[in-house]
Order: C-alpha cells, then structure tokens, then sequence
DNA sequence: AACGTTTTTGGAAACGTTTACAGTCATATT
DNA sequence: AATATGACTGTAAACGTTTCCAAAAACGTT
C-alpha cells in the first residue's frame, strides 16, 4: 500500500506538503503542486480513507433506513438519491427495516457502530422520532414525513403535502359523481404519525368539506402498503359495503391489488367500481386498466433532501421542513358518473 | 467523546487491558473482564471504528454494486442480502449503475476511495469482468451471472442456470401446441456475457431440439430490461410477425409492458396470443392476466451469495461457482392449443 | 527457599493522515 | 544594509485504536 510517506519520498518533498496538495489547499508552490500531483498520479496513491477520518473524527458514509422492504416508491428515491449523492462523491449505506422495526433506534445503534456524517429515514412513524430522536445527534432529514412539529433541530423532513393530496385523490371522484368511496390501506391502528392515517385524514376532510358522508367503520379497510395486502383489504370492504362506486387506494402497490380482487369478483373497473391510487410508480401505466393516482415528485424529494442534508452537514443550519408538488394522473381506472 | 483512554483511567487498568477485553481476547482476568465491562458499560463507549480501521487496514464495509435501476428483481435479492448481512454485523454500501456503466470500473475506483473488504456485483456484463476484473483484489461474488470461465481466483458467482431455465419457459409453451414463438428482451447486439443473451440462446436451443423453426430476424426483439422498451419491442414484434401464438419474455418487467402493449390493440391473453415472463417477482400474481414466469430462487441466490462471501472474507478460499433452483410458475397467460 | 511456568498486566510503538507551529528563503521596504 | 513581509515548506504532535514485548504477579515444583 503506498501512503502519503511513499509520495513525499518519492516526489522529494515533505508530508505535510503532500498532504497539502492532495486537499487543494492554496499554500502550496506551483512547482510542488505539479511534482507532486505527477508521483500522485504514477503511483495511483490513494489516501487511506480510514486515517483521514480518524483524523477528521467522521466517516465519509451516509446511513439511509429504509421503511419497508418492496417498497417500490421508496426504492426509486432510494436510487435517486445514491445517484445524486455519488455526483458529490458521497457513498450511502443502507439498511432496509420491517415496517415494524424502530428506524430511530436502529439508527442510533448505526451510529454508535459507525459514526455516519448524516442519516436519512426514506419513511419512518413520526412516533418513534418523537420518543427516541432525542438520541440521534448527526444531521439527519426524513423523507415522506414531516418532523415540523418535533422540533428538533437536527432533523430536517420533506415530503408531499400529504393530506392536500389524499384530499385532491378523492376529489378527483367526487366531481366525477362519486357519493360513496371507500378508502384502503394505511395502518390498522389508525396510529398517529403514520403515512396511511395522514393521507385517510386528508381524505376524510375532504369528504367532509364536500358533504359526503362516511362511515369510517364500513368504507375504510386498513391495510399494510404491499399488494397482497390491498387484495385482502379489498375483500373485506367488498364484504362490508356493497355500495361503493369508488376506492382510494392509499398507495399504488396496494391499488395493484385491489385492483386484482375487483377483477377476480368479475367487479368491472371502471365501469362497476372507480379507482385511484397514490404515489405515482411508473407500474401505474402498464396496469389494466391504467391506474388513476396522484404522483408525488420523487425527484425533488430526492435532491432536496440530499441538499438540504449536504448542508447542514457542512455548515451547522437549522433544519428545514419542506414539501414538494404533486400531480394527479388520470389514467383510465375512474369512470364520470356524471357522463350517465 | 469516550475513548479507551478514559475507560483504563475509569477502571484503573491499562489502554492495552481495555483493549483485550473489547476484543474479547482470553488473556484477561476475570476481574479485569468484568470491572472493564462494567465501566464500558456505564459510560455507553463505543470503540472508534476509525481508528480500529486504520490499524488493521481494512473498513467494516462491503460493497453492492446493483447494475440497473428500477430493477425489481435485483431490488429483491439486495434486500434480502442487507437483511442477512445485518445478522453478522456487516453493512452494506450499495452504488446503483445505469446499463451503460462499467460496473467493474466503479468497483475498481470504489476500492481505491473506500476499501471495502468484499464486494457483490447484483448484474453485471462478463464482458467488463473478463477485460479488467484482474485489477480487483478483493473477494467478490457475481450474482446472476457465470463467471466460472473466466478463472478469476476471488470472484465467485451465483445464478440461475438460465439456459436452461429459458429453455423450460419455452418448453412450457411448446407443451401447450406453440409452435410459433416470439422472444422479446434481451441486449440489442446479442452481446456476449449478458444476461438475456444467455436466456435467448437457452429458449433457442430448446426450439431447435423440439425441431420448432426460428428466424431469429422475424421473431426475436431485443429490448432493455424496463416496462417501456417491453411495451415497445412487442409493437414491433407484432408488426414484424403477425403468425405469432405464444410469446417468451426475457424478464418479467418486460412482460408487464408486453401484457399492456398486447391489450392497446385488442389482443387477448391468452385466447390469442400466450406469454410467459421469466424471474418470479412478485408482482405476476397481481397482472391481468396472471402471468406465467420462471421464478428463480431469491432467498436462495442471496444467502449463498453472502455465505460465500464472508468465508472467503475470512478464510482465504477460492472462488466457487453454483447455480439455484428455478420453477415454473403456470399464471393465466397461456392458452393450451391442443384442447382445441 | 529458590526456581521455573503460566497468567495477567502495562508501556510503547505503530497504523496514515491533518494541522499548528516554526523555520527558511526571497523579495520589498525603510 | 538592515529589517519587515510574505510565500512556501518541514517537523512533530495529535487522532483512537491494536499488538508486540517485557515486566509483574501468581502459582507449582523441586
């Protein structure tokens, strides 16, 4: 292995020169810079990452906690973000956690193992950020929850406006005359600080604002983000109310499934029953038929939070909490009873 | 922040002392074990991992590298390697490459910056393995593809024995009286070390045995491994070749964007045209119609991937070669022409 | 009691960097 | 000519561990 001793032998000048060189720094002669920069470059020399930091006391990784293993939305994020991250030359390590895992006790346990410089929480229960984050003193930024209300000044957040969304999701079928939706997916428990209970409150509002009514007990079916579960979820709500002309379905990966059980009850979409998603995967077009749904802007959510965490990182800011646009796709899954 | 230091001022022992009963060596007193253990206890040390590093010259990391994005079925199998990783106490640094990017390239350059002390290829081209994989030194292990001849010492490799899994695919159509199959999928050159060439070659060889004919010209399509190119090589398969009654799938991305393509134009599956995809995620038993597939062994892929690994991390050994078993999984895309 | 063994311990060097500090040298200023 | 200034460079001390080596302690044997 050559080290920077190698270098300073080789090129005829001191360490500390050499060190000084390989971090651009400016008090350096011209002439040093060039010799130096050519035995560098001979001997391939790369500086030991591990005394660097040693030295510095950081590791150049970034941890990020997946929630939710199959999670197609927050592994597009998830791949967003590697790339944008390596264009800084920042690595990523990742774990993926069960929905029933605790991401901030993991994440404290990561960082007493590891010492990354920054976290990122690609989902996460707003509840075990409330009880354990105290703990977590790197810069941190959760993605797809928002932590405004915690308060805690090392966690930044951005997501979607979540309960805005959920509202323009079941909006969309009320203009088109629908009376009596059902909702599905989202935590059984109703629990707080949950992605599901956000956007099926969002939704519930909307309801309400339009006059709609809504028996949480009969037009809501729980159910974990994953597509067997929507089928399942789907079953039940069929079971229990025979009425309803649309569904939200509170992700994509769940609507597949609901989508699924409607067809296996040759329930016809959607000309029977009207459905719309949430998330905006890239499956949606390739389903049958095309899945209505509101697209979030993964990219943004990506790069803000890469930003923003870059950031703070580097420079000690407060954290910020963010939102980012969203849209809602047609697709061919909702029928206008307003047409009949 | 707590160092060793001033845990062998809290215990009364030596730096060295502490150091063994971090280690866990056997060369301490009981006392010393539990006195130590006891402060290391209390004060909540965690042993910088840099500085361990440093002085053992290796990182704690090992690196994936994920050859495309937004492939679900890679997706699945590095979800399953963090999970198992995490059980041993190893992390993993995932880097997702484009198509296009020489994985063996990253990997050298990821070496040099970080040093990982074993490396996973998820995908990868043999053709960028056999031109420069000689310049990695660390044990490695390629899965999904073969790189049993190229003779590299510290590179093992796990697959699917995909020739002849595509050969079954096929098979499983001829069974059911097609005898005019198309393929879609698959590198547009044919390009060697790759894997929908090996899958082509595979279904071809099956054709030819069960002396079916095959203008690889009229009835083969080359696409990448997404949705879209799916949906578009099967708009060119059916201008090309109208007789068509059965269609091979190299993935099942693919075959959801064929499903959708078919369907634009009015084509029934299976009544008029049958398809059958090939890797078994998840998402087949939620199509419409179900889709027929080859479903390869995950679980299996990704623990013998990492079993490997780590021994020869650990153990100098050489590389070894294996395949896992696949299945074929019936779905509802194919119709049997000899009931007519 | 004197000696060997074995077990346990402390001291100190090493790992490859960064950086504060002090030094050298050329040039500009008086 | 003496001095100040500035640009560059070298030296050495850190960073927090591991581990070799030797010292000390404990024990058994003669």
């Amino acid at each position: 292995m050559t080290t920077i001793k190698d270098i300073a032998r080789l090129s005829g000048y001191s360490i500390g020169t050499v060190s000084r060189v390989i971090n651009h720094r400016q008090d350096v002669s011209e002439e040093a810079r060039q010799i130096i920069e050519k035995v560098i470059e001979d001997e391939n020399f790369q500086p030991n990452s591990n005394a660097k930091m040693l030295k510095q006391t950081i590791t150049s990784n970034i941890a990020v906690l997946v929630k939710g293993t199959q999670n197609v939305f927050l592994e597009g994020i998830l791949e967003r973000m590697q790339e944008y991250l390596r264009t800084f030359g920042e690595y990523v390590s990742v774990s993926f956690l069960d929905e029933f895992t605790n991401e901030v006790e993991t994440a404290a346990q990561i960082c007493s193992e590891r010492n990354p410089k920054g976290i990122i929480f690609l989902g996460g229960n707003l509840h075990f950020f409330e009880e354990g984050f105290s703990r977590i003193t790197v810069p941190s930024v959760l993605v797809t929850e928002t932590a405004a209300g915690l308060g805690f000044d090392n966690l930044s957040s951005f997501t979607t406006d979540d309960s805005e969304a959920a509202g323009m999701a079941v909006d969309y079928l009320i203009r088109r005359g629908h009376t009596h939706i059902g909702i599905i997916g989202g935590s059984a428990s109703g629990e707080k600080g949950e992605v599901g209970t956000r956007r099926l409150q969002g939704a519930v509002k909307r309801l309400k604002e339009s006059g709609i009514p809504f028996d949480q007990d009969k037009q809501f079916c729980s159910c974990r983000f994953a597509m067997k579960d929507g089928y399942d979820a789907a079953v039940r709500m069929l079971k229990k109310d025979q009425e309803i002309t649309g569904i939200f379905a509170l992700s994509d990966t769940v609507a597949v499934g609901v989508l699924r059980a409607l067809r296996d009850r040759d329930i016809r979409i959607p000309e029977d029953i009207s459905l719309i998603g949430y998330d905006g995967i890239e499956h949606v077009k390739y389903t049958i038929p095309r899945l209505a749904t509101v697209k979030q802007d993964r990219d943004a959510l990506a790069k803000k939070a890469v930003d923003d965490l870059l950031l703070r990182i580097n420079y000690s800011r407060s954290a910020v909490h963010g939102t980012v646009p969203f849209r809602v796709l047609a697709g061919e899954s909702i029928a206008d009873l307003n047409k009949h």
